[in-house]
DNA sequence: CTTACTCCCGTACTTGAGTACGGAGTCAAG
DNA sequence: CTTGACTCCGTACTCAAGTACGGGAGTAAG
């Protein structure tokens, strides 16, 4: 039954991950990840486990979770959790909301900026910067 | 003619432009804001230009500019580089788009996580966290 | 004149997410 | 056995946008 293990070194597990060696040792000590013990001789070797550990913090990055998030969310990762698990993602989910409705006003005001701006070469004045001198 | 010009202290200004004291004087470090001459006798005095030049600041940046984008802008401000101040806002426009856009693929998987989770109570393994270290 | 605010100015600290650096040790190839 | 690549580890630096602090000077009210 004894996997292989791929048994890579930091190096090549931060290839696989998709980030550099720094990220790993900064998660590491952020605990995000569990550094592996040092096998006497000196170099620690990361499994199949480890690559899945980075990219849930990542795919988790990509959603709009903080690192510090990311760690409260993995310590729920024990099975019983996932109720917790869920109301954290239902209050980023509703932060993701806010976010969205925010970047759609912002959307609509730079549009019509840049629509004034188009309409109005030749004017004393620039519409886009007078504009943002109001209010 | 001449207007009697609000004379606001540093403090006043702050104020007026609803950021505070620290804030103006980091803005002109950034040179984001003229630091107006001292008189002899040392206060230095604000009038309704400062006022409105920081209220240019914030709602640029409330529309996702830098300090330094704005900084750009506010070099523009000199009556014929409304071209130019269009571009950077044309720039900016698409970079809200494509944020925009990204938030919105979050927006749908994370409500989809949440849904799955309302579902499958019972589960043995959160469904969240399982498909946070997919991919 | 004293007290209580402000202002001035420079320096340093904060947060988040890493990146960079440098010396020492280890490992595999030639 | 040497060379080069990689690892280990700690410390320090980066960026953005401020915030905090502290000592000295000016100002306004009583």
């Amino acid at each position: 039954m004894a996997k292989p293990e791929p048994k890579l070194t930091i190096g090549a597990f931060a290839r696989a991950g998709g980030v550099n060696v720094e990220t790993i040792r900064f998660y590491q000590r952020k605990g995000l990840l569990p550094e592996p013990d040092k096998p006497p001789g000196g170099i620690r070797r990361y499994g199949e486990a480890d690559v899945k550990r980075v990219r849930f913090v990542k795919s988790a990055q990509r959603l709009g979770f903080s690192l510090d998030n990311i760690a409260e969310l993995r310590e729920l990762d024990d099975g019983a959790h996932c109720d917790e698990a869920r109301e954290q993602a239902e209050r980023k989910l509703a932060d993701v909301r806010t976010k969205l409705a925010a970047l759609q006003r912002i959307e609509a005001v730079l549009a019509k900026l840049v629509t004034q701006c188009r309409a109005a070469s030749g004017e004393v004045r620039c519409p886009l910067i007078a504009s943002l001198q109001q209010s």
